[in-house]
DNA sequence: CATGAAACATCGCACGC
DNA sequence: GCGTGCGATGTTTCATG
């Protein structure tokens, strides 16, 4: 993991369409030996997969909202009961006064109000404190 | 936007570096014409950039927290402010108590008290409010 | 890590549904 | 209009030095 690797994943991340010669030349190496640091930056998991970005309006996934769960049990073997809940885009266990944060988006508040019913519905789970974006300044990559 | 470019769009989440043959095939097109569907989805905006998911402890961003910042004025000109610190990952306006909600990935929490020293400088700031996420239990793509 | 060659994928065009 | 099939071009992949 060097200055070269680094590189490598900020400009993948930037955009991971480009061939392996454009990117081997935007850092001074041949197509090949690009090929073979990528393949162990994968392998490693310092690379996870390749994606694509997605708009959300354009799923129909317009409305954004975090949620502060409160509960009076330990949440940490819930994992499969927010899973389940597919509105949900992230879930990380937090330190203060609620247990779990969660990331939710849906096409609409009345959706989003579904969402609040069956986070209710969770073992231990007893509030929740739902804050809704209004507009997202921005969403970018990991700084290197 | 039919059920065919749903399909498309949820199967380039999960992995976005297989061939348009590939692709095609698990939805029953040509490779030529999913290629065709694909550049379309990427012209209007749905598909926004190909990418990779990076592992943030690999690249030195191993403490994640998401952070309220309370202000005593409209933050919606903020923008600038908010992504000249290269630590915050997503920033939102948001109703509620607090005005502003960033999403902040630092590699110590030393790092993090510096990135808060820093949000009290932005102009119109009056308060943050950190929560320091202990384990994440997923992040995941779009529900389609 | 660079180079060259073979295997493979992309991408444009003419055609057919 | 949308998808298909083929051919030219460019990219990946693997050998060797």
């Amino acid at each position: 993991m060097d200055d070269i690797d680094r590189a490598l994943v900020l400009r993948l991340q930037q955009d991971a369409s480009q061939s392996y010669a454009a990117l081997g030349a935007a850092v001074g190496l041949s197509a090949g030996a690009t090929h073979e640091r990528v393949r162990k930056l994968r392998e490693r998991g310092v690379i996870r997969r390749t994606t694509v970005e997605v708009d959300p309006a354009a799923v129909g996934s317009g409305v954004l909202a975090y949620v502060m769960v409160d509960s009076n049990a330990w949440m940490g073997d819930s994992k499969a009961a927010f899973e389940a809940i597919a509105e949900i885009q992230e879930a990380h266990i937090i330190a203060g006064s609620a247990s779990v944060l969660v990331k939710v988006r849906t096409a609409t508040t009345e959706q989003l109000q579904d969402v609040l019913r069956r986070l209710y519905a969770v073992d231990g789970v007893s509030g929740t404190h739902a804050t809704v974006v209004l507009d997202t300044f921005f969403e970018r990559p990991l700084p290197l």
